[in-house]
DNA sequence: TTGCGTGCAAAGGTTTTGCATGGCA
DNA sequence: TGCCATGCAAAACCTTTGCACGCAA
């Protein structure tokens, strides 16, 4: 995990400002480039990629990508308020992301350092499925079918 | 899940024996058109995907979508020698994607599933950290300096 | 014969890259 | 001044779609 190192430029600024303050929601390239033009500062896509890459690199944003026509999804990570002691669940459905505190899990963390020799980061990562409320949705809209 | 209801074709059978003949890996779309092709059997692309479509609606085949640039895997279900879904880790330090076949870590799925009432789905998840060989390197590189 | 399957090419969308220019330090 | 950053357009990729033709049942 590298230093941020580059120069501080207007785009960068910008950037970085509109991820500060939409730090707990996701955002897309798409979006970012539609915000930042629409306040009257455009950044070209190809510099929020390159930066984006960059902040990604320096651990300053994480990036997540799932199957769909979204492409990847990129959020602001607050090192005071980041939660390294959890793993989080987010809902393929709702997109809601659930924060989950449980000792059983974290054991899996020693097995698989133990067992494959990787450490697992759980800041990083996080497990995507169903929430209960949308299976239950779902169970539902399938009854009515 | 639907049953598999299609004509039989050539290049579906073609297809089907590819995947199963390397039901222990991963295939992508270019892989699976270029091995046809060398075989003497060329399959369009646009076919390979709508076939994969249909197999993965009709629970024949898993397919695996995440970060890259590799596009998304497929892989057959071995119904009969029961081939468990499976996590990947990727290095976030290398880059290398590790397929994890372990038991174990299918018991989270379970414990999630009876504690929190979120079914996960693997074929979107991935654990982030370090590999081993990444882990051991940046010992060294510590000791060096 | 009917209608699904196929192949090609074109389109769609996301991300990357080449290159000349601009701007930070 | 020396480099890195930026923008634009083009390219690269993966995947989907339209359409005419082929082929299984």
């Amino acid at each position: 995990m590298k230093r941020d190192q580059g120069y501080n430029t207007r785009q960068k600024e910008k950037l970085i400002d509109y991820l500060v303050r939409n730090k707990e929601k996701h955002t897309n390239v798409q979006e970012i480039s539609i915000y930042l033009a629409a306040e009257g500062t455009p950044v070209g896509t190809a510099t929020i990629y390159r930066q984006l890459d960059k902040l990604v690199e320096s651990g300053t944003v994480r990036k997540y990508s799932f199957d769909g026509k979204v492409g990847a999804c990129y959020q602001y990570i607050d090192k005071e308020h980041e939660c390294h002691e959890h793993f989080h669940l987010k809902c393929l459905v709702c997109g809601r992301l659930i924060h989950l505190d449980c000792d059983h899990l974290m054991s899996i963390n020693r097995h698989i350092e133990e067992h494959h020799g990787f450490v697992i980061d759980p800041s990083q990562t996080v497990f995507y499925g169903r929430c209960a409320d949308c299976i239950r949705a779902e169970a539902e809209a399938e009854d009515r079918s």
